[in-house]
DNA sequence: TATCGCTGTTAAAAAAAGTTAAGCCCCAAC
DNA sequence: GTTGGGGCTTAACTTTTTTTAACAGCGATA
């Protein structure tokens, strides 16, 4: 049985919101509603969302933003995002930010599921994460179930080190930004939740010493990176 | 190991074109400048080419007339526009054209970086890891471990004299210069920066000075180069 | 050769990150 | 209601990395 795709969907129309919920929810989908960019970027860090839909005009946070702060610390996740209506600059915007695909209201559910559809399937099959089973070196990490494959055993992961390595892992080999990483997780990036991330950054690496091929490695005045040669 | 993206840049300004050449073969790639639409033109059906970076405006042949050349005979390879400033006009000239994105002046080199993996994923699933070995005189360097090979030991490098000494490998018997590398690891061509850099250019030396055969030397007003006889 | 800007070098100061432990808060068990 | 443990934050201290300062030497140019 694969686990279903979950879907945020930030819609500040309260009423188009609840209709598109309970459609997609109907069509099999694990769907999380927000109503606002705000929101549903804080469900962004904290669940394990697989795909996005966006409303362009939103209070609080447009979905032009909110597309380009997930963007600093996930690079594949499919956003498809909903204008008002057919805005030729808007769709340019959207598409420099990554977007994989546009939706002028008003549309039909019809075309919307197939356009979901269309794009999950141009997307790696693995990528529906279906209670994935990630590898760091020749350590093995289910980020689902926070668990992490030591050689003494398996160590349950609290929150924190959970999300924080999950992120380090997605972007292996890149550099996760440090400010970025903050408001994600943490929601803000002040002095004291970047202290909080050091802490979480060494327990990390106390775990994954074990093998000597792992590094999670510090670019000064930026963020970490995750290498495993 | 994997074959690197091959970018062919067009940009007639002196100064930003090779900034962005010096930025893109740091970051990577494989990537050769054109001063002007015609150059880059015969560039294009000489090599390989996977990637295009065009400037708008140049002298002999602009980027669209360019772009629309090449499209006459590849229909896939993708293209992103600089354009001098906001021009809705061009946006759409250009993506009729077949334009896969642009980027309007000034742009930051994050952001560029930023566009083109984001292309670069959608056209192909991509390896970025590449664990490369570079030699400077007798001595190993690893600049993605950051990782010196000296006759005491491994010496790990600082985030600043890793930047540093791998632009200067990359750069090897050419002049490294100054301001541009100044712009491209400091981000600002400042006096402090300045001196910043000539202090890390001293640690350099102490590090290589092992091997009698490697010099970085200074080309007075203009910058450094690495040689190794 | 006098001068001024550029570079070489070392040391001190400042900023960022590594580490360990104490403190706090929430929640569940008693 | 009290207690205790787990998880997270804050604190305190250390180390590393980067920047700034200070001074000496060098190079081009008048």
């Amino acid at each position: 049985m694969t686990k279903k795709t979950k879907i945020l969907l930030a819609e500040d129309d309260e009423n188009l919101g609840r209709l598109l919920h309970t459609f997609l929810v109907n069509k099999g989908f694990d769907a999380v509603l927000a109503e606002n960019g705000k929101i549903a970027f804080r469900l962004f860090g904290e669940g394990d969302i697989d795909f996005c839909i966006f409303d362009v005009m939103m209070p609080e946070m447009d979905g032009f933003t909110l597309a380009k702060e997930i963007r600093e610390t996930d690079k594949k996740v499919p956003i498809l995002f909903l204008t008002a209506k057919s805005m030729k600059e808007d769709k340019l915007e959207g598409f420099s930010i990554g977007a994989d695909d546009y939706l002028s209201k008003p549309f039909s559910m019809e075309e919307l599921l197939a356009r979901i559809t269309a794009i999950l399937r141009r997307i790696e099959p693995h990528t529906h994460a279906e209670s994935e089973v990630l590898t760091i070196g020749t350590i093995k990490y289910e980020p689902e179930s926070r668990v992490l494959h030591l050689s003494d055993g398996l160590k349950k992961l609290t929150t924190k080190e959970n999300e924080l390595l999950h992120l380090l892992v997605k972007n292996e080999n890149e550099i996760l930004d440090r400010n970025a990483t903050l408001r994600l997780i943490w929601g803000d990036d002040n002095y004291f939740n970047g202290r909080s991330m050091d802490v979480y950054i060494a327990k990390l690496r106390k775990l994954l010493k074990e093998d000597p091929a792992i590094e999670i490695m510090n670019v000064h005045g930026k963020g970490f990176k995750l290498v495993a040669k």
